[in-house]
DNA sequence: TCTGGGGTCCTAGGACCC
DNA sequence: TCTGGGGTCCTAGGACCC
């Protein structure tokens, strides 16, 4: 029987990811800067109230600038700072390309987001040699063949793996195995261990808890009575204790597919809201079909002028996956939910997902729903061959409004989520 | 021209049933 | 007249991740 503490996992994370990725495109146009070696951002436009950095080069990180951060605030802090708009189709890509490398080395791999992923290289050792070799070797591969740096963190489980690739950057790897705990992770501030953000970090802090170590070493009961299970999960994973698995997840295991946008302007009637929520659901219901799922669950967001959200969700009785019977749902959650102020943003999630192969037909079931599942079926179809603009609903055609809005790609894949 | 968009999981409270 | 208690489902909101 293997014993957790023999498992080896590495955790491999693409340096500034967005912005390397852009940097690499850019040198590969012919662009003579490298967009890593000034001080660069990946960021929305402001005009369009997308305004944020998403990425930052280390020179823009020397200027104390912040993922997250408004671009407005970043310029305040750097005058010449150089900011390129998010182009998703090649992160994607690139997110591929890494993949295809690292399935050489290991079937079992974890995509945990777009630029992050842990591969179990417990039975690859007699392959691939020792664990830090294969590393530095899978590091520079990535590096020669498709221009970007990672870091790779090795330890006996998931979260320290993760943690260990965190803690120098870029262009490393790191070990972080339970007997070097003591030395490299209970140092650190509390706030850099993974799960514990911006609402705990002060609930720690009264405790007087202001470093991992001081969390690993506080008495566990009391830590589990002022933060339930998650004081329990945190005080574990301050002390390294973490056993779950490498999932090979495919987008089986999705819980649920969300779509919301930004608005550009404030939405102030319940006819452009419904456009934008028709917008929403199209891509939604299209995600949900691709996945071959039906949905039971049906939620709309809104995001008000003054930043306050709210949503409200309904559960169906049976599960659905045609435009035409979604939204409906969703105009009807939206009315019964908006109190009327000037909108900023609106979402669209389905969750509660199952096949659509065989899903229960219901007694209200009627033809119309195998005709409307018809028409989705033959409209995914042309988008598919033709591109997701060459069929639209004619309501769009002069509102100015995207006849589709949000997705990921056709590269969906599984999100993981707080728990390893 | 300040504040994105994609996820997962947990909790609390109320309804409802036995 | 007094006011059980357990279980499950549903909903809204909030925490965290990238």
């Amino acid at each position: 029987m293997l014993k957790n503490k023999d498992r080896i996992i590495f955790h491999i994370d693409v340096n500034s990811a967005y912005l390397s990725w852009e940097a690499v495109y850019r040198l590969q146009q012919g662009e003579t800067i490298d967009l890593r070696e000034i001080p660069a951002v990946v960021g929305g436009d402001p005009k369009s109230r997308h305004g944020i950095v998403l990425a930052k080069s280390i020179p823009a990180k020397q200027y104390k600038i912040q993922t997250g951060e408004t671009i407005y605030s970043a310029l305040q802090k750097c005058k010449d700072l150089t900011i390129v708009k998010p182009t998703y189709d090649l992160y994607i890509k690139c997110s591929s390309a890494m993949m295809e490398v690292l399935k050489s080395y290991s079937p079992s791999i974890q995509r945990f987001s777009v630029d992050e992923c842990f591969l179990d290289y417990t039975h690859m050792k007699e392959h691939f040699g020792e664990p830090e070799e294969a590393a530095h070797r899978i590091k520079e591969q990535i590096k020669n063949e498709l221009g970007f740096t990672v870091n790779i963190g090795i330890s006996s489980n998931k979260l320290l793996a993760k943690m260990a690739s965190d803690l120098i950057k870029p262009d490393r790897v790191i070990t972080l195995f339970p007997e070097e705990i003591p030395e490299k992770m209970w140092p650190l501030p509390v706030e850099e261990l993974f799960m514990v953000g911006r609402a705990t970090t002060p609930k720690l802090h009264k405790l007087g808890i202001y470093t991992i170590g001081n969390l690993a070493n506080y008495d566990v009961e009391h830590i589990r009575y002022r933060l339930k299970s998650y004081g329990l999960m945190i005080w574990q994973y301050a002390n390294g204790i973490e056993d779950s698995m490498v999932r090979a997840g495919s987008h089986m295991d999705m819980k649920g597919i969300g779509n919301s946008t930004t608005i550009s302007f404030d939405v102030m009637d319940k006819e452009t809201a419904h456009m934008i929520l028709l917008s929403l659901v199209e891509t939604v219901a299209m995600r949900l079909r691709d996945a071959l799922c039906c949905c039971r669950l049906v939620a709309v967001s809104i995001k008000n002028s003054s930043f306050k959200s709210y949503s409200h969700q309904k559960k169906l009785f049976s599960p659905i996956d045609t435009t035409n019977e979604l939204y409906p749902i969703v105009w009807d959650l939206f009315d019964e939910a908006w109190q009327g102020e000037p909108i900023r943003n609106l979402g669209v999630r389905v969750s509660e997902l199952c096949s659509n192969e065989f899903y229960q037909k219901s007694l209200f079931d009627h033809e119309k729903k195998e005709r409307y599942r018809a028409l989705d079926t033959a409209i995914d179809a042309l988008r598919l061959r033709y591109g997701s603009k060459s069929i639209i609903r004619a309501g769009f055609l002069h509102s100015g409004i995207k006849p589709l809005t949000g997705g990921v790609g056709a590269d969906d894949y599984p999100m993981m989520g707080s728990i390893l």
